[in-house]
DNA sequence: CCTACCGATCGGTAGG
DNA sequence: CCTACCGATCGGTAGG
């Protein structure tokens, strides 16, 4: 079975193969300990043709970032969560999260990356683009927000992902050969004690 | 005024002079992003020089990690808390915290590093420094944990140490042109989030 | 602990 | 989009 059109156009086609190729080594390697010649052979094309697509290295750093950015996850499974109370959005978004990265921990190295690597040079563009996005996101919390404790909202939504990040970044520096006192359920856990944290408590029944 | 007798060996404060420059090094450029020579020059020592104490670059690295994780202070400051309750134990630590790292919030870098370009390699080695020390820390929390929801107590200290990674990463990743609202006292809301969380609820008064 | 050097590889480009 | 190349720099070492 062949295609006889390519679903887009041949160009753009090659432009995804590299960021795929990229985004798959950068996670892996970082960006310093990436190089062109890796990404070109990742991707199926020679190193000089790479410059066709991206004028320098950066620049497909910064298209990974921009476009796979784990925060894409993310702010999308808060959006898209849809209960009256927010509680249940709060573990709707947490299951989403879990089924887009728990298997792909590696995601986040992204996010560091950009700290390390590039000093968060890139975040004021990729926040122009995710600001607007927490902006619905805020409104849905103090539509839904009745049992909150009164913490600002920007608080309440930087601690949900801040619970993601720490959970991810414990895992992986955990790995496997620790307690499993560490482990066991500990993606429920963090989920509860941030909810407990932020929720009023139901007066004693 | 001069020093008679260096205050170790010549060739320790070398190595110390090393490790300082690629512990500076490394923060703001990542591994693969600094070089020998550049640690040499900051270091004050000539290349081949630095070959004398350490067997590679990663050896440096290796022993960076080890000698200055921030595990080493946040661990320390939970450690050294003295309260009778462990909520005031674990503000008291939020502080230490805060007094260590919030000036130096690129120290957490390392950490990243470790995992992004060394896939942890180094953690099972580093864990077992650790660990002995958070068996007396968890002791502690035992003792004075009368309030404390039935979460496993690992996973208390797991979230506690989540709880200010996430908290350096977000403000990293935020920066300072971002609206107000999102870091207005911020440090203090997460530990209350925190403490919500994990203890159990005074009864209405 | 330094000087001088090794082969390998780097990001990027000219020219077609 | 590829081939062939540029100067610069890499981690590491020999020899003293």
């Amino acid at each position: 079975m062949t295609t006889d059109l390519p679903p887009t156009p041949r160009g753009q086609n090659t432009r995804l193969e590299i960021l795929r190729a990229a985004h798959a080594l950068f996670l892996t390697k970082g960006y310093h300990g990436t190089s062109m010649r890796m990404i070109s052979r990742e991707a199926g094309i020679a190193l000089g043709g790479i410059y066709n697509h991206f004028n320098s290295k950066e620049a497909i750093f910064r298209s990974v970032l921009i476009e796979s950015h784990p925060y894409r996850e993310i702010l999308p499974a808060l959006a898209s969560a849809h209960h009256d109370d927010i509680e249940a959005l709060l573990r709707q978004a947490w299951t989403l999260i879990d089924d887009s990265l728990n298997n792909r921990p590696d995601l986040i190295n992204l996010i560091f990356i950009e700290q390390v690597e590039f000093h968060s040079r890139h975040m004021p563009e990729l926040l122009n683009l995710i600001l607007p996005q927490v902006g619905s996101i805020l409104t849905r919390f103090s539509e839904s927000g009745e049992g909150l404790r009164p913490y600002p909202l920007p608080i309440i939504l930087r601690s949900f992902i801040a619970t993601a990040l720490g959970y991810f970044l414990t895992r992986n520096a955990l790995g496997e050969d620790t307690p499993p006192e560490f482990r066991e359920n500990a993606f429920e856990h963090f989920i509860d004690i941030y909810l407990h944290g932020i929720l009023i408590p139901e007066p004693n029944p």
